[in-house]
DNA sequence: GTGCCTGCAAACATTTTGCAAAAAC
DNA sequence: GTTTTTGCAAAATGTTTGCAGGCAC
């Protein structure tokens, strides 16, 4: 459910939260993130802290990675998924993206990869 | 923790979930395969289906979209992760590997994308 | 018969939510 | 003073696990 306020307030959690998710390059879980503010701030909750991450989210100023209810593929051939909004379909896309390129990169040895879309799917476009 | 058995055994659960994950195209959440495959063996519990499920994954038989803890990243700029699968440290990966490709894409209208990278880091590769 | 696998229920982990009090404006 | 936001605790959701009995081999 999409909260709609008129005013959105800036309190010192939602300053907190953001200047440290902001600061780090640690992809902190929610959990992680709540232990990290609680140092200032000992009082906060799980629960403002997942708020505040959702709000993030929202207004575009950060992102989820690897994230909500595992679904599996019994086909375990080299492609992609189109996770629809609005409708919540995933679908397969085949196209690898000339991945190839990957094996250049030097962050380790990849062994696996996973290229995860998202947006409206053509059925939900036309509504 | 991996299950080292030395002579796994067939049973009808087992191939009454990998049939059915293998028949469909919809990605379905171990609830839903639950769900499904209910119908031909009323007595499944879930424990089962997400032990067969996870077994599935670990002989190569199935992949996971989507999954497991939610983290967070305070760079929304067009980058791509790389996900440690021995000590788990999610990296950052600053390539794009030509995604405009994406736009012509007929899948729907991409509004987002991820790309993640699984392997070892370079730290985990030394040892 | 041996030992892996299952069903069940409880435990665990993660996230959401209702509500009264507190804070922002 | 009004409305949003918080802290708390409980509930909801998703996943794992211990164990006794069942089944594959």
């Amino acid at each position: 459910m999409i909260t709609i306020s008129q005013t959105e307030r800036i309190t010192s959690q939602k300053k907190i939260v953001s200047d440290y998710l902001k600061s780090v390059t640690s992809h902190p879980s929610a959990e992680q993130v709540y232990l990290a503010v609680r140092k200032k701030l000992p009082r906060i909750s799980r629960g403002t802290v997942y708020r505040i991450l959702k709000n993030l989210k929202e207004k575009g100023e950060a992102q989820e990675v690897l994230c909500k209810i595992c679904h599996y593929d019994g086909d375990t051939s080299p492609h992609s998924h189109f996770f629809c909004q609005k409708c919540g379909k995933i679908s397969d896309v085949f196209d690898t993206f000339g991945l190839s390129k990957l094996k250049k990169l030097k962050v380790g040895e990849i062994k696996n990869y996973q290229i995860n879309l998202y947006g409206f799917c053509k059925n939900c476009q036309k509504k």
